[in-house]
DNA sequence: AAAAAAC
């Protein structure tokens, strides 16, 4: 109810009491670390901070839900730098300081991005910190650790090599967290994980965030806690309210063009567009490149070196569009990101709220466009379920038509000249120096069909009334038809009411 | 139907 009454102005930091939000020089934290919070320009706390950051003091282990971009990285670094600096034994010499703090992360971005984190809250204090993740030379990060460190981030497959080469000694670390923990938890992480967890000793300060939970999850990470703290902030799982979402009805050839046009009548500074496959992000951003948008591609068939290269040039604008898998769909912060591309419909229910989780952070705007095909329609009901929100396609109408090649026989295909001219010609060129992105956008929106309702979100899940109504199972009961959507998804009647 | 994470 609360938020209800100023939708469109108070960012979703839902859980908010309307009470002024606490300043960080409030807590009792060493002024070294609240001259490098301030240093960062922050002044207040945002929720899941300020319920997490006395309780992580208290020494307790913490279970943390909060919707993405609002500053869990804080809320975990900067109580354990200072409980760091509060056991701090000065009379033991720095080379000799054995890793105390172990932060894990599901990808070398992220757990790189962690560790910029941590440096600058604990610029002022003589604790040390380094990132290791695959993908780069171990020799520097075996430099590092040898001299010493008390905070070691990490993604896991490297820390394990580090472990064998016994590079670093883990078995005194006080305290250890697992970001985007979900992701760690499941079974593609979890037997490195336990590898890891066996070197620690288990009397420590574990803490796990995320901004999706599932109920197994949870039960799953209860073992590795001990009488932990659960810290959500509004319903878990769910979606920042200043993040538009829009799902359109689209076949696999037009999806490349909607977004284009989207991207051009919305006056769209940048985008980040992801696919499901390492092939399909391959060949769409080359597609999108011969378009004329400046694209970078990032996915794990890449280098670290072109991954770093790529994530780098698009944060400082010099690209478009940031065609990616769900290696970036995690954590990523990137400043006023304007807009999120589902090109394809993601797998997981759960990456779709960290993919749009990448738009709208930090209480700015956001626009978060998923493309859906007939073959998406259970994906698309299981994300209705977890974000608790019912899920309407709309149409959309490409202003050019593009042209489309019939099938031919090989001798009178097109040659690469004509295919250029024939393909490309229409809606060329795309690139944000062009006057077609400088253009204002149209005070009427002519391609959505009805305008974004925030409040919503506050309303009963449609998807429970959609089953306490009708027994139709599949996607009738839970994608909502409109006229042409209907056909495209061959719904049917809802059947009557069968039981009683 | 996939991706990520080590060499």
């Amino acid at each position: 109810m609360s938020d209800t009454a100023s939708p469109s102005v108070q960012p979703d930091l839902a859980g908010a009491e309307p009470a002024p939000p606490a300043r960080f020089d409030t807590l009792p934290l060493d002024p070294k670390l609240l001259r490098a919070v301030a240093d960062s320009g922050y002044l207040t706390m945002t929720p899941i901070q300020a319920k997490a950051i006395p309780i992580v003091l208290q020494g307790r282990d913490v279970m943390g839900a909060a919707q993405t971009g609002t500053g869990k990285t804080a809320a975990f670094s900067i109580p354990l730098l200072q409980r760091m600096l509060k056991h701090e034994n000065p009379s033991v010499s720095p080379a000799r300081h054995p890793v105390r703090a172990l932060v894990l992360a599901p990808t070398r971005e992220l757990a790189d991005q962690v560790a910029e984190n941590v440096k600058k809250y604990a610029k002022h204090t003589n604790l040390r910190s380094v990132v290791v993740f695959g993908g780069v030379d171990m020799k520097p990060q075996t430099a590092a650790l040898k001299a010493g460190v008390e905070v070691l981030i990490a993604t896991p497959g490297r820390l394990l090599d580090h472990i064998e080469a016994k590079n670093c000694v883990l078995n005194q670390v006080e305290y250890v967290v697992l970001d985007e923990a979900d992701r760690m938890l499941d079974i593609g992480f979890l037997p490195d994980l336990q590898r890891i967890l066996s070197f620690l000793p288990k009397a420590r300060q574990t803490l796990l965030f995320s901004a999706t939970f599932s109920p197994e999850i949870k039960r799953l990470a209860q073992s590795y806690l001990q009488d932990p703290i659960l810290v959500e902030t509004a319903r878990p799982n769910q979606t920042a309210s200043t993040v538009e979402q829009r799902f359109i009805s689209a076949t696999d050839d037009d999806k490349r063009a909607i977004i284009k046009q989207i991207l051009k009548e919305r006056s769209i500074r940048q985008a980040i567009v992801f696919g499901n496959s390492k092939l399909g992000v391959a060949r769409l951003a080359r597609a999108f490149e011969r378009d004329g948008l400046r694209t970078a591609a990032l996915h794990g068939d890449k280098s670290q070196d072109e991954r770093l290269k790529s994530l780098e040039a698009f944060k400082r604008g010099e690209m478009d569009v940031l065609v990616a898998t769900d290696v970036a769909a995690r954590g990523l912060d990137i400043a006023d990101l304007p807009a999120v591309f589902n090109f394809d419909v993601p797998f997981n229910a759960e990456d779709y709220v960290h993919r749009i989780g990448r738009t709208g952070r930090a209480g700015a705007s956001g626009l978060a466009v998923t493309l859906v095909t007939k073959s998406d329609a259970r994906l698309i009901a299981d994300i209705e379920k977890l974000i608790k929100r019912e899920i309407v396609l709309d149409t959309f109408e490409l202003e050019n038509e593009r042209p489309r090649f019939e099938r031919r026989s090989r001798e009178d295909a097109p040659d690469r000249q004509e295919r250029q001219e024939r393909y490309e010609r229409p809606d060329r060129p795309l690139r944000a120096t062009s006057p077609a992105l400088r253009t204002p956008a149209p005070s009427a929106d002519p391609f959505f069909n009805k305008p974004y309702e925030a409040s919503s979100r506050d309303e009963p899940p449609a998807w429970e009334k959609a089953k306490a109504a009708t027994p139709v199972k599949g996607l009738s009961s839970y994608i909502k038809p409109k006229k042409q959507v209907a056909a495209l998804f061959g719904a049917k009647k809802p059947a009557a009411p069968a039981e009683s």
